[in-house]
DNA sequence: TTGTATGCGTTATCAA
DNA sequence: TTGATAACGCATACAA
């Protein structure tokens, strides 16, 4: 059993305890070839016998090494949505000897802002982040500045005032056909035969939802381009719920694009309360919308590809191997159970 | 702009910048009150101007400091009951200071000895580990005593053969009580009437399954105590459907104990797919559990409080708080949602 | 209150 | 092939 209250070994100690130099030792453990097989052996014994462990993040100091570590800031890891964007990024930042360190914003700029600079501070090689909902601006042209920055599932935005071409920040970025995804959505509930679509969304602060809102206005024609049949103040599931269900007897509505999970979560749930339905699409599938009968169609992004795309942007970058920050926009789809038909957007 | 391509500002360049010496810069940075007022504005002028920021990795190189980074090792971070333990972790891991490291081992025995030795090597200062399925072993012990180590979900097993007290690896473990909740929802089945209750659940590689099984087992008459009512082989919510829909038909069993969310899923599937539906309970709550109807009941884990119990574990273990290494069995609950009935066990 | 000098664990240079 | 020595960026005795 290994001592653990005293100093860790070091790479000292096992040169020492192998009769060897300091520089025997790094060379055996960053896997050099050309060293004698016999000192080699007896290095390798000492590190067993004094427990020795390489110590990276000491290593990391030298110049032109580094930890080999990326920074993830998403809005909420409990949220299943940004989880599998989260798995995804690690999958592909593992494969490349990347570890990650992730990090909830709350969607609060001041945390976000905050966790940016810590992650900076501990010298992360990358930073993918979801620049967050009311962002006050002046964080990502520094961060930008000192390490390779790529924004996912909405573009940076650095203030109201400075949104020229000139002070914007140049960013690889990953979004989903939002707009797209909803346009579509949209038609294929007027095409079922609806005329009054309801919009039921959270708040416009939301750049994703002022896309799906673009979509939704794209598919009608523009004489019913007014707010009466949008609704953006559907933060939780019981908020949607509580909406559908008072929309529900007056017949002003006769179908529902549900902008995002919670939404539709409580579209449902107003419907079965009320044991009356609506044709009904939402935006983002969910983990058991198999379960719900009858089956709920949704737009389904693809937040695998997203994850994979950023952080296969981040490695691109601080490899050298990227031409200009690029923005990708990732084709959603249309989930129809019901029909038992799919169409891409 | 600050200039990216050449080598980033050192303290020593402040220093210089600001006229002063490494150590009051070192001291303003680290938040030192007892410094020259005027000083103190030179040097932030100069961080400023130079763009410097503070290099917590070398920081952490020195003799009784850290990077204070909290390494975690799950299965897979998309599964929703993984994310959100993760993320609670995270939660205390952040209130406290600390960074996190989360990797997905995918319940692969090698994977997860590479990740925790990498997560080691990074110089992480605690490590919170779901012990993966089939352990081979030895990693545990050499681990721990490297760095304070937390098991969670399961207890460490350090190989069949090793299983005695003396070379076992103390270390502080959160566990839910897997078979009390087990033995819950099965005596509930059986004082709603069933006869024959179906255990329906994954392989007994998993400590959990073999927990929950021990549970039904115990809710059940010594003479039921046979295996033709247990499948240990629903690997997936297809194959958990494909053993409900067969045995549907054929009488035998009258209710199901689904031990685990996909089994759960799955006989929900088989259940529509077939018209006729068995009274069931499964194990895990969730996601839109509430949208099918009718309503599923299920033995519910805090998942919460079993990431933050980890947490402060392993925090405590670092600020040397901490007694013995201890086993904590958190609560489960069974929640009835048909009948509108919750009880703790 | 401020500065000087030394060391943290590692890697890189360069000479042997 | 190997080894002595000097960095890397930062923090801390200790001296001023």
């Amino acid at each position: 059993m290994i001592d653990m209250s005293s100093r860790p070994p070091t790479m000292k100690d096992v040169a020492a305890a192998a009769g060897v130099s300091l520089k025997t030792v790094s060379r055996h453990v960053n896997g050099a070839t050309n060293i004698d097989p016999e000192l080699s052996a007896r290095i390798r014994d000492a590190i067993v016998s004094l427990g020795y462990r390489h110590n990276l993040a000491a290593a990391s100091i030298r110049p032109g090494r580094s930890a080999k570590v990326i920074g993830l800031v998403i809005s909420d890891l409990a949220n299943p949505y940004w989880s599998v964007i989260a798995r995804s990024v690690e999958r592909v930042c593992s494969a490349n000897g990347y570890l990650l360190m992730t990090v909830s914003s709350e969607e609060d700029a001041a945390r976000h802002r905050l966790l940016v600079d810590r992650l900076i501070a501990q010298r992360v090689d990358g930073l993918i982040v979801v620049p967050p909902r009311q962002d006050t601006g002046g964080w990502a042209a520094p961060s930008a500045s000192v390490v390779p920055l790529v924004a996912i599932d909405r573009p940076l935005q650095e203030g109201e005032a400075t949104s020229d071409a000139e002070t914007a920040v140049r960013a690889d970025t990953i979004l989903a056909d939002n707009a797209g995804g909803a346009e579509a959505a949209t038609r294929e509930l007027v095409r079922q035969g609806a005329r009054n679509v309801l919009f039921l969304g959270d708040s416009l602060e939301l750049y994703t939802m002022r896309e799906r809102l673009a979509g939704y206005r794209r598919a009608l024609a523009p004489s019913d381009d007014d707010d009466r049949l949008v609704v953006t103040t559907a933060h939780t599931a019981a908020e949607a719920a509580s909406v559908v269900g008072s929309l529900l007897g007056e017949g002003r509505v006769d179908a529902v694009f549900a902008a995002n999970n919670r939404s539709s979560i409580g579209a449902i749930e107003a419907f079965t309360r009320a044991g009356e339905r609506l044709p009904l699409i939402g935006f983002d599938d969910f983990e058991s919308a198999t379960l719900v009968r009858p089956a709920i169609a949704v737009v389904a992004q693809d937040v695998v590809r997203m994850g994979e795309a950023a952080a296969e942007a981040v490695l691109a970058r601080i490899a050298g191997t990227a031409p200009e920050p690029a923005v990708t926009v990732l084709p959603t789809r249309l989930v129809l159970r019901g029909s038992e038909r799919a169409a891409s957007v």
